[in-house]
DNA sequence: TCATCATGTTATAAAAACATAACATGTCAA
DNA sequence: TTGACATGTTATGTTTTTATAACATGATGA
């Protein structure tokens, strides 16, 4: 599996609300799967299975089995590389990008009066 | 369009390789389509303007016209939210998740002469 | 043991995404 | 103005996803 095939799984996995909100529900602790069900009351059981089928191959549940109850961990892990090749350097662009235009802002303002005849 | 729409959105428009290769593309300066379609030989032009017309709608391309030729911006703002919302908090407990990890396994480790008879 | 319960598997229909072809538009420059 | 050029639009076929239904398995507790 390629960098590119991880990056794609874990970008479609997060790219369902249904799956984001599963994130959410296992956030602070693992859940069953019946659990789950009864939290997505608007899903039928067997979507909620193949959303976590597709957020288990993204990596990001970690399945455990106890008796006849399959327990979804999260793991956060793959989230935190999305972040360091994805989320951060873009997120950094925007800041710098927001600087840039404030500061031409601040520089058009100055020079307004000049440029007023040029405009349409 | 909601919340969830947007997130949608902009996880989808991050989730094919070549939609992330276009952004790589036009990071540092903007590109004309044509411009990108010769960079992405291995995709077909209309190809390339259907992911670009995806990133639109995700805010994440701002296009410029400029006579004949149309100018990709890249907006990088929205990549912020994603961060805010999903990223840094899950990165963040992902973080936390190893440290625990961590002292689990020291905690074990001092125990494990104990435990061992309990083991399978 | 045996009915029940939680989960798993296989099949299928509908919707969306991806890739391409064919044709259309509007701009530039000779 | 006219041909080449850069881009836009519409249509279409193929593949994936999404959502359900129907049936299967395997653990649990009376």
């Amino acid at each position: 599996m390629s960098i590119d095939d991880k990056f794609d799984a874990l970008f479609k996995a997060l790219g369902h609300r249904a799956r984001r909100r599963i994130l959410d529900l296992i956030k602070d602790g693992p859940k069953t799967t019946g659990a789950l069900c009864e939290a997505l009351t608007d899903l039928d059981r067997c979507t909620v299975m193949q959303h976590l089928s597709v957020l288990e191959k993204a990596g990001l549940v970690v399945v455990e089995r106890r008796g006849r109850e399959r327990w979804n961990h999260l793991d956060a892990l793959p989230i935190h590389d999305v972040q360091k090749r994805w989320i951060g350097p873009y997120a950094a662009h925007a800041v710098r990008m927001l600087a840039d235009l404030e500061a031409l802002a601040e520089t058009e303002a100055r020079s307004a009066g000049a440029a007023d005849k040029s405009k349409v």
